[in-house]
RNA sequence: CGGGGUGUAGCGCAGUUGGUAGCGCACCGCGUUUGGGACGCGGGGGUCGGCGGUUCAAGUCCGCCCACCCCGACCA
């Protein structure tokens, strides 16, 4: 293998392979289009696992584990659904050596299995609402797939809940979408713009959909998490029924909302440079990594001890001695760095005498981020670091997404900005203009933002009155 | 499913008119090294993607198949 990454300004796409497979993020497996998640890329999903469960919790929902297998029969009860889905169904038909009576879908999303037994449970108001999650795996036999971004397999976590009031509902997607939002900004340092679906973009089977849109480095855009307001279109299709207080029956409101391992690809992209991947302090695997560095035998029980020492003070800090002894200081330095490390902490001979230890920013490559600090007090120090890069990472993520989204005043304009950038522009709202902009241009039409104070103006595409702007862009 | 590409050691590749399968990295052993990707010496590792054909002889020529990667239409 060569030592250097391609470069990422080049060739983004080879770099990002290169990335995942160096890092040992993941690894592809023997079948077409599944990977193998590798203990490192897996320890960052358990921390965005660990992070979002937690935000899940607060907002009262609780975790159960419905089945992989869903009967075919269910996928077909809700028209859009089935439409959406049938393409990318892995189904069993064979089961013990025998045909099945009724095939097997492998889920692709659980609305329907969960559904059903929302059907089961749900009697009278007073068993509303339900806030359930389940941590997941799912298939969707995709045609083309990238690790992370779109593999036939997966892994999420999908909330699913049901509600007595469509207002309820309603508040239950957006409250999800906002837990999305501070996780990707407070935790990822990712800044996503929050917004709806267009009706082509839309979930199938949702009355609305909601997502957040992040900005890659190559300036794609990338669906990084999805809120559904279902309406009644399930509760229909699966006889969601409950009594309400004047002994009515009334059909349920519901809702789904997911985040999947893609988001693991959003953050590479996102933060990653030509060193390799750059990893949000708050979801990183290790936080800190200390290099001892020795000559020789006497500089080694010099040393030792003092790293010792100093990782024992570090409490609360996911930290990493990197004992290696085939390898040399200056080969770790480039090793950590590619595996996207927020801070490295060098202690040799020098330290010991002085007391030191030298630190590095990985978000601030070379001499500019190396700095030499007193062991005394390092823990408050290493936190400090910790915090002030997270907030350089999500600074610089903002600043280059705001370089790269335009206010185009016409088509040419928009044919222009899309090919190196975001268009934030009027739109009639049809979607007859939205797929011939797709055709032209390849963008597609990423979020309408919520709450806009928008004058109204003219659709960027056919001139007709538009009341929104939208965001537009080529995406993963 | 269309277009392109690649299959030879774990990875990256070379292999001439068909004639005993090689290089770099990685790996193992020993020694010297170690503050930005160390070096020397010695070693282990292959049904050349699969099946069939031509031939005295196939990694190499011919046919079929398979897999993976990249680019398009669908998708979190």
């Amino acid at each position: 293998m060569d030592e250097k990454l391609p470069l990422r300004s080049e060739n983004f796409s080879e770099w990002y392979n290169q990335v995942i497979m160096r890092a040992e993020l993941a690894d592809y497996a023997p079948v077409r289009g599944c990977m193998v998640v590798r203990p490192y890329g897996w320890a960052l999903w358990e921390n965005i696992q660990a992070t979002l469960d937690a935000r899940f919790k607060a907002t009262g929902h609780e975790n159960a584990a419905f089945p992989l297998f869903i009967p075919m029969s269910f996928l077909e009860k809700e028209k859009d659904h089935v439409e959406g889905f049938s393409p990318e169904l892995a189904v069993v038909t064979i089961g013990g050596g025998e045909k099945l009576e009724e095939p097997l879908v492998v889920r692709p999303t659980s609305e329907t299995i969960i559904g059903h037994m929302y059907a089961k449970w749900i009697k009278s108001y007073r068993d509303l609402p339900i806030l359930i999650n389940q941590w997941a795996n799912v298939v969707r036999w995709e045609m083309r797939t990238r690790l992370f971004l779109r593999t036939l397999e997966f892994y999420w976590q999908e909330g699913h809940t049901a509600h007595a009031t469509e207002q309820e509902a309603i508040e239950e997607t957006r409250r999800m979408l906002d837990v999305y939002t501070d996780f990707a900004v407070n935790e990822a340092a990712i800044p996503v713009i929050p917004g709806r679906k267009s009706e082509s973009e839309k979930f199938a089977g949702a009355a609305e959909s909601y997502t957040i849109e992040a900005m890659m480095g190559d300036t794609r855009a990338l669906q990084s998490g999805t809120s559904h307001n279902l309406g009644q279109n399930f509760a229909k299709a699966f006889d969601i029924q409950y009594l309400d207080e004047n002994n009515q029956q009334q059909f349920c409101w519901t809702t789904s909302w997911g985040l999947s391992t893609r988001f693991v690809g959003a953050i590479i992209m996102a933060h990653g440079d030509d060193q390799g991947l750059v990893l949000p302090p708050r979801l990183a695997p290790i936080q800190a990594v200390i290099v001892p560095i020795f000559k020789n035998e006497d500089e080694r029980a010099l040393v030792l001890p003092v790293v010792d020492k100093v990782k024992s003070e570090l409490t609360g800090i996911r930290v990493k001695v990197d004992d290696r002894t085939e390898v040399t200081p200056g080969f770790k330095f480039n090793d950590w760095e590619l595996r996207g490390v927020p801070i490295r902490i060098e202690i040799g001979p020098k330290d010991v005498e002085k007391g030191s230890v030298a630190l590095a920013r990985r978000d601030t490559p070379g001499r500019e981020g190396k700095s030499f600090i007193p062991q005394a007090g390092l823990k408050a120090a290493v936190e400090t670091m910790l915090t002030a890069i997270h907030m350089a990472m999500l600074e610089k993520a903002r600043a280059f997404r705001d370089a790269h989204i335009f206010e185009p005043t016409d088509y040419e304009e928009f044919k222009q900005v899309v090919q190196n950038g975001w268009a934030f522009s009027y739109w009639c709202g049809r979607s007859e203009c939205e797929a011939q902009i797709k055709e032209n241009t390849k963008a597609t039409t990423r979020c309408i933002p919520l709450d806009q104070n928008t004058a109204p103006g003219k659709c960027i595409h056919c001139g007709e009155p538009a009341r929104e702007k939208v965001y537009s862009a080529r995406a993963y």
